[in-house]
DNA sequence: GGATAAGTGGGAAAAAGTGGTAAACCTCGC
DNA sequence: GCGAGGTTTACCACTTTTTCCCACTTATCC
């Protein structure tokens, strides 16, 4: 399981540091791809051969999911992790998180996400505005 | 498995390099063939097999199938990888994907397409602008 | 506060990508 | 049949990017 809030930097040679905490779990080879709203995700090889099956299930008839499947496919990929815990980021990913120098990598249950510092920031506290609510729910749902 | 993106060019000799990740993969002989969407694909000889057997077992009674068979198998041609990892990309083909000196490959799943660029580039952005489609896609398929 | 680990940065070596040259081959006309 | 012209193929060379390794700084833990 993979928690927690990391603050990390993205170097001139597009070069980004997993959690330390991270590393055992996520082994020495990761998947990264496009996730929701614009964040990058961090992924074991096993967990993203269960997503491109999912994926791959979906019928080439339509040209929406043509795309869709060349849209998810080409924008992910394999990447070693060196020998100190680092892993490469891909320039169609930089894009797509709009990363800069200063990223959050964020811990989501099975997977690690990436956020341009600032775009994180705002989110958590939209987030955190909503907390009540969220305890609320939680409550009527018995967890608290 | 084939994904990713990349930025290469077809020189004026019609050569094309091959991504470096996607060689060992694809062996030293790929078929080239007419995609869908007008895209110019690259399948391992073993891929292009599954799909040929696919092919020929459709229905040979309907006039559209047939026309259909003819125009994927007379569109495919099977080319030697060079000793540095290019291929040779047939005019026809160039003319189908309107491929320019700047293409993008990009891997989906079992197979790569070469765009020309600025189709690609279309292309993906469309899939970007709709952002819920993007979530609902996911979430139909129990990724997220 | 010292020791250890984590994160960041940089330089040298290797590989990838591109462009070009020369040799082989084929075609066509004489 | 032979040679000229053009095309294709194989090989070589250069430039840029990537990879690997090492070193330094900062944070963490006893």
């Amino acid at each position: 399981m993979l928690i927690g809030e990391f603050a990390h930097s993205l170097d001139d040679k597009n070069r980004l540091s997993l959690p330390a905490k991270f590393r055992q779990e996520m082994g020495k080879k990761v998947v990264l791809a496009r996730g929701l709203d614009h964040s990058v995700t961090i992924s074991t090889v096993e967990e993203w051969g269960k997503i491109a099956k999912k994926l791959s299930e979906s019928s080439m008839l339509q040209a929406d999911n043509r795309n869709f499947n060349r849209f998810m496919f080409s924008g992910a990929i394999e990447v070693e992790v060196d020998s100190i815990g680092r892993v490469l980021v891909p320039d169609f990913l930089k894009k797509w998180g709009k990363l800069g120098t200063k990223v959050a990598i964020i811990g989501v249950q099975n997977r690690a996400e990436i956020w341009n510092e600032d775009d994180w920031r705002e989110r958590k506290a939209e987030v955190e505005k909503q907390a009540d609510t969220l305890a609320e729910k939680l409550g009527q749902m018995g967890i608290l």
